[in-house]
DNA sequence: TTGGGAGTTGTTCAA
DNA sequence: GTTGAACAACTCCCA
């Protein structure tokens, strides 16, 4: 049995080969889980996407011989009964590094093992890492305990590492046992709809497709064919837009999400269209994007409680507020800058947004105008975004509030200048606020400042029609640069006050409240802190 | 131990 | 239109 959770695809997968090497019948398996298929925490964008993963993998598989088999429930529960149902005796998945996954799997690899003792059969579990290009056990080891905190040094880390894998090929048919004394016919294991999975009534954008098949297209589209070559090797992220009307940017992330795209066949693809030429570098390039990716799941990975504030010992902590009212106008686009509302807007519709796109309004619910939770803005990204990732969402919301990663916190992304780089005339805000649709560029920015005369002309009263601005900028922004100066100042006047040994220890301490003073004592603490958390 | 340099992507204004 | 300084000054890394 081969267990899909993300990973959905059969192009390099090491598990799923493993799974079909020397098998008398093949089961792929993806369970429904309750604690996912929940509105309130995943948005029905998203879940949809997921459902058209799952499709597109059964045809696969059907092509091959066999075929998806879509189970309900706890997975605690219905794999190990899936397995017992089924005489199953190997059961393979790809490693997943996330809390929720680590303590389920980890309940369901101890049922297994357990099972001589319940007078059942022996059965194996066996897991590969492929959802990253290299198992962050592996950065754990050579950093020796030395974790990198900044990119720059995260990619020597990398560059020590082995070289990324060769992508497998997809499974060929031969490798496929015959199924038909397996109940491959019932259609009890069909995939879904989505009003059986709880989303009745709601419907998804479907703008981007989910699935293997269109994940390879698109990177195909966008990424290998050969007139994209010159794209991809300047690509730079900071000299795309957050705001053109057609996605600037490959949009490939809620595929890599999902796995319905191999990070290292990407990563592969990559490496032969630069290979030999003049090509941007990390962090600005593609290649970059992918070692962000690996760099935030690293650091996931080795910081206890990475998705909160409190007791997470590299977040710097911050007095935020937490007004529910206030996060909601944010969240429904309602805070009377076009700029931040639109951008809100195309989030809940469509579920993708450019990441410079997250860096505006993240930086505008946390420090740079509304000094609200990054917790609150990471909820609210994990219910919209297709591409929601816990380690990259959580990462990322920590760097925009300068609260872990980045600490220049007096730079801030202004919600009225920023857009009109790259946007001047609004288009992007005519799109996605439409009652500004025929206001005057001069204006749609800060239509608050247009004369009554064109607001009336325009259709569109400000205060009326449309919010007026939820804070003014200019005065939140200074306020709020002054509130992080304080908190920074007493997190290092704590920190020096905790341990005033020495300048060393108290810095290290400061950075690293959970840590040890010296090095080793620091590795050993981390092995013993990933024991615990496995068992 | 310490000081300087660097840091994915700020803004504004003057030259 | 472009470039560089000022704004007020952060942490991490490394020599």
């Amino acid at each position: 049995m081969h267990w899909f959770r993300k990973g959905l695809r059969i192009h390099d997968n090491p598990a799923l080969i493993e799974a079909l090497a020397d098998c008398r019948y093949i089961y792929p398996v993806f369970c429904i889980d309750p604690h996912f298929a929940c509105p309130d925490r995943v948005g029905v964008n998203r879940y949809s996407f997921l459902l058209e993963c799952l499709h597109d993998l059964d045809q696969n598989l059907r092509t091959l011989g066999t075929r998806l088999y879509v189970i309900k429930g706890k997975p605690e529960l219905e794999i190990p009964r899936f397995i017992r149902d089924h005489d199953v005796d190997l059961l393979t998945f790809e490693r997943d590094t996330e809390p929720y996954a680590t303590k389920r799997d980890s309940s369901i690899r101890d049922e297994l093992v357990s099972s001589p003792s319940k007078g059942r059969k022996t059965v194996v579990v066996s897991s590969h890492c492929s959802h990253t290009i290299h198992d962050p056990e592996q950065y754990l080891s050579l950093c020796g305990g030395n974790i990198p905190r900044t990119y720059q040094s995260f990619i020597k880390l990398f560059e020590q590492a082995s070289a990324p894998r060769i992508d497998l090929p997809p499974p060929t048919g031969d490798m496929v046992p015959d199924m038909s004394a397996a109940d491959g016919c019932n259609s009890s294991y069909d995939v879904p709809a989505l009003d059986e999975v709880g989303y009745a009534g709601f419907a998804p954008s479907r703008k981007y497709i989910g699935g293997e098949t269109e994940a390879l297209e698109r990177l195909r589209r966008f990424v290998t064919a050969k007139e994209r070559a010159s794209w991809v090797r300047g690509f730079e992220k900071p000299s795309t837009s957050p705001n053109s009307i057609d996605p600037s940017t490959t949009v490939l992330s809620p595929y890599l999400k999902f796995g319905c795209l191999s990070v290292t066949k990407f990563y592969n693809e990559l490496e032969k269209i630069v290979r030999g030429h003049e090509h941007s570098k990390p962090p600005v390039s593609l290649h970059g994007q992918l070692l962000w990716r690996e760099f935030f799941y690293f650091s996931s990975y080795v910081t206890p409680n990475f998705d909160r504030m409190i007791g997470n010992p590299q977040c710097k902590q911050i007095s935020w507020d937490r007004d529910a009212a206030i996060v909601r106008a944010w969240e429904m686009g309602q805070t009377g800058y076009p700029f931040i509302d639109a951008i809100m807007n195309q989030l809940r519709t469509e579920g993708w947004i450019h990441h410079l796109a997250r860096h505006a309004v993240a930086c505008f619910l946390t420090r740079g105008d509304l000094w609200q939770h990054w917790e609150e803005g990471v909820r609210v990204f994990d219910i919209y975004l297709l591409d929601d990732d816990w380690a990259l969402n959580n990462a990322n919301w920590q760097w925009l509030s300068a609260s872990n990663f980045f600490y220049q916190y007096f730079r801030v992304y202004s919600p009225i200048a920023f857009g009109k780089k790259t946007d001047p005339t609004g288009e992007f805000i005519r799109k996605w606020v439409p009652q500004l649709a025929t206001f005057p560029a001069k204006y749609i920015y800060d239509p608050w400042n247009a004369p009554l005369g064109i607001q009336r002309s325009s259709n569109c009263i400000i205060g009326t029609d449309y919010p007026l601005p939820i804070v003014d900028h200019d005065t939140a922004s200074k306020t709020n640069m002054g509130k992080m100066k304080t908190a920074y100042q007493m997190q290092s006047s704590a920190a020096a006050e905790e341990v005033p040994r020495s300048t060393t220890a108290a810095k290290r301490r400061k950075a690293d409240p959970v840590a040890p003073a010296d090095g080793i004592e620091k590795k050993v603490n981390l092995t013993a802190f990933f024991k615990k958390s496995k068992s």
